[in-house]
DNA sequence: CCCTTACCTTTTTTT
DNA sequence: AAGGTAAGGG
């Protein structure tokens, strides 16, 4: 027990030892938090109360994971329920399925799903084609759910025409939803909120459960996650939050600092704890970071402090384009690998996922080993949704969703046509897609495709018949009679790609028959709400690129932040005026702050005066934030070179004059040669462009043999007409087609 | 019905 | 740049 606490600073302790009634515990970035929570529980637990009486939550199931592993470590007896708001939820949905109105086996919808889902709600409330894009209403609907609040509800409150179509297409989406038998990410949270909220018994008999409640991360909980951790501690009042409200980043789906702000009112007779001694980062990053988010002006004064000296300055590098700034994180890679650095030590952070790319292709070339971090890559292949997809059919066949993803996937002759009478049919008669296909009659498809149809029917009952079977064998067995296993047996690159990344997926089912154990729908449910972050090891000896959001929780001893231009790290979407949420720049520079704050020794921001963005090629200013961070202990590079006047009217070969097309005058012309010499030498073109062109012989996988005539190049269509050895002249879309030059 | 081609939309972060 | 969708030809 006291090995527990003595290796702890004085406020660490004392949240450690406290053991009844409701504690925060403020906790700023690298103050050792993760540390107080799980010896925490471990505290708890050698106390006396059994370990299924606590339950922890967390963000991530990663942050669950290594949560529960560090308790293990520790040799406390497992049982304690770990893991995320919507795992639980999940679960809990389950056990309470009568009491919350659902059918067993309910599908869960990911985002690609749930905006398939949304465009149908559009269609069906006559919105479709208007203002309001699934993406929008989603994100409207969203909010409304982690509101608790209601279609009814939000039409009741609407303050203009398009909150009212929002609330028509909130209705439909919901429809829907209840038709497929299916949830999305946020109806998880509110079901099980709107239980908690109207049924005393099952908050006694929660609370009864779960004795202890810790929530980690607590500045990043909604309104509907507030409500079920305080139904669940609303007897006991043993609640204990954990987090920091500077590094609150995710108000955009819904998380309300005011959570954690307002937990002294919530609870008057709180103790709060204060971490504020951060053992993680060297001073000059320290008080760089502090420096940087002193500028919030809705902010709680803190003051972090370490006892660490000396350490590097923190350097800022300005760089020409997004490429000679990878370059350049590759060079100061490869020299702090040189000093002895593990490349597992260092990690590259940018505000948006494209930006991994000229990372990915400067390190690749650099030889440099990396791994990137990625949100749902794997899970979203489509290959891999849809093995998946039969098996939520099988669990749900009122899953019309998935039912029509896979009705003709692989092609079974089930088309549009004959889809969309089926569709018709199975609304008329009020039943699913599948039960339609099943009573598929000749007189309404034609006898050939309704005996296509129904042979689909059939093979699906078929394939229900094994249930009972484990997850794995039903997996197989989906793959091999659904015929995704015939059409992916042919033996070039991409179907090998998709053999393995189908194989894949039943090995994360012969792993959950063996770890967890289960029904098929426990699988999927599982599956459903995890990511590969999740899966996202410490990367032994490769450099981490990720997301700042996904950096958060994670120290590494060198950090680059990239991208830091204005628009892209302050991010701001200045698209038309009919913008409606203006970008939270306190938020952004938290999230700036929280991957500075990952940096243990060393850390690097840089940013590029052009960047090539979605297709274009922009000046970009650099972000506000370098000119925050103070200038004590922060060093600017400037790599930038002086632009020059070019003198050139003309140039032959690759651009043969396309890039002034449309030029009205002259003057026109010559600055668009101008700007078009300027990109190609920063951007320096790939190889298969740089030497295509009129002349060059190439390989067609299809049409064999070639001589290049002419090179059209228009993006995104860029053609080339060939004249083929065999066929003759064709033109070819470049993007279709992978030539190989000879 | 399927494949090819032309056009168009993209709104960042994640459970 | 890249993906999706809608329309057209085979």
């Amino acid at each position: 027990m006291l090995d527990i606490l003595s290796d702890l600073n004085e406020p660490q302790r004392r949240a450690v030892a406290h053991r009844d009634g409701p504690l925060l515990v403020l906790a700023g970035a690298g103050s050792g938090k993760t540390r107080v929570i799980t010896r925490r529980v471990v505290h708890l637990i050698a106390g006396g109360v059994a370990p299924q009486n606590i339950l922890a939550l967390t963000f991530t199931n990663k942050a669950a994971g290594e949560m529960s592993e560090r308790i293990a470590a520790l040799g406390t007896p497992r049982g304690a329920t770990i893991g995320t708001f919507h795992a639980l939820c999940a679960r809990l949905l389950r056990e309470f399925a009568t009491e919350a109105q659902l059918d067993a086996g309910y599908s869960i919808y990911d985002r690609d799903d749930q905006l398939r889902l949304m465009r149908q709600a559009l269609e069906a409330a006559g919105l479709k084609g208007g203002r309001l894009t699934p993406s929008v209403a989603h994100a409207r609907i969203s909010n409304a759910k982690n509101e608790l609040k209601t279609p009814t509800e939000v039409s009741a409150e609407a303050a203009s025409f398009g909150d009212e179509q929002v609330a028509e297409a909130y209705a439909a989406y919901q429809r829907l939803l209840r038709d497929n038998n299916a949830l999305d990410f946020d109806d998880l949270l509110l079901k099980t909120a709107l239980l908690l909220r109207d049924r005393p018994e099952l908050r006694r008999l929660l609370g009864e459960r779960y004795r202890y409640v810790l929530i980690d991360e607590y500045q990043d909980t909604n309104h509907a996650q507030y409500i079920i951790a305080h139904g669940i501690a609303l007897h006991h009042e043993n609640i204990c939050a954990t987090g920091d409200p500077d590094q609150s980043i995710y108000a955009w789906r819904g998380a309300n600092v005011r959570n954690i702000l307002e937990f002294e009112a919530d609870y008057p007779n709180a103790t709060v704890v204060r971490l504020e001694e951060n053992y993680r980062s060297t001073r000059a990053i320290l008080a760089a970071a502090s420096q940087l988010i002193s500028h919030n002006r809705r902010r709680k004064h803190k003051d972090l402090w370490t006892s660490r000296t000396g350490g590097a300055d923190v350097r800022v590098v300005h760089c020409d384009t997004g490429r000679a700034e990878a370059q350049a994180v590759a060079e100061r890679i490869e020299a702090a690998a040189r000093r002895g650095l593990d490349y597992g030590d260092m990690a590259v952070f940018y505000r948006v996922n494209s930006l991994s790319r000229v990372l990915e292709e400067t390190l690749f070339r650099a030889s440099i080993p990396y791994r990137v971090a990625r949100g749902v890559e794997f899970f979203n292949r489509r290959e891999v949704k849809d093995l998946l997809a039969y098996m939520k059919l099988l669990v749900n066949p009122a899953d019309d969703l998935s039912c029509r993803r896979i009705i003709n996937t692989p092609t079974r002759g089930i088309g549009h046509t004959t889809l969309s009478r089926l569709t018709a049919r199975a609304g008329a008669t009020g039943v699913s897609l599948l039960e339609a296909a099943a009573q598929a009659e000749s007189d309404d498809l034609g006898a050939a495709a309704a005996k296509r149809v129904r042979g689909f029917a059939e093979m699906m009952h078929a394939l229900a018949g094994n249930l009972n079977h484990s997850v794995r064998e039903i997996a197989e067995d989906v793959y091999r009679r659904s015929g995704i296993a015939e059409a992916l047996s042919a033996e070039d690159e991409e179907r090998r790609q998709q053999r393995a990344n189908v194989e894949e997926v039943i090995n994360t089912a012969a792993e959950f028959d063996e770890l967890a154990g289960g029904t098929l729908s426990d699988y999927l449910y599982q599956v459903s709400l995890v990511s590969d972050l999740d899966h996202f090891e410490g990367t032994g000896g490769a450099v981490t690129l990720m997301t700042l959001h996904a950096a958060k929780g994670l120290e590494f001893p060198a950090v680059f932040v990239v991208g830091c231009e204005d628009g892209l790290l302050p991010f701001r979407r200045d698209f038309g005026p009919s913008d409606a949420g203006e970008s939270d720049v306190e938020e952004e520079r938290r999230l700036t702050f929280v991957g500075m704050t990952r940096a243990k020794d060393e850390l690097t921001l840089s940013c590029a005066r052009r960047r090539r963005m979605r297709g274009q090629n922009k000046p970009c200013a650099a972000s506000c934030f370098l000119s925050e961070l103070g200038a004590e202990g922060v060093r600017i590079e400037d790599l930038t070179t002086p632009q020059r006047p070019l003198n050139v009217r003309h140039r032959g070969g690759f651009f043969s004059g396309e890039v002034a097309r449309g030029a009205q005058t002259a003057a026109d012309e010559e600055r668009m040669i101008i700007e078009a010499m300027a990109d190609e030498e920063a951007e320096q073109p790939p190889p298969e462009y740089q030497y295509l062109g009129p002349g060059c012989r190439v390989q067609h996988p299809k049409f064999g043999f070639g001589t290049v005539m002419h090179l059209q190049r228009r993006w995104p269509d860029t053609r080339a007409e060939i004249v083929f050895d065999d066929v003759g002249p064709k033109k070819i879309v470049l993007r279709h087609v992978e030539l190989e030059l000879l």
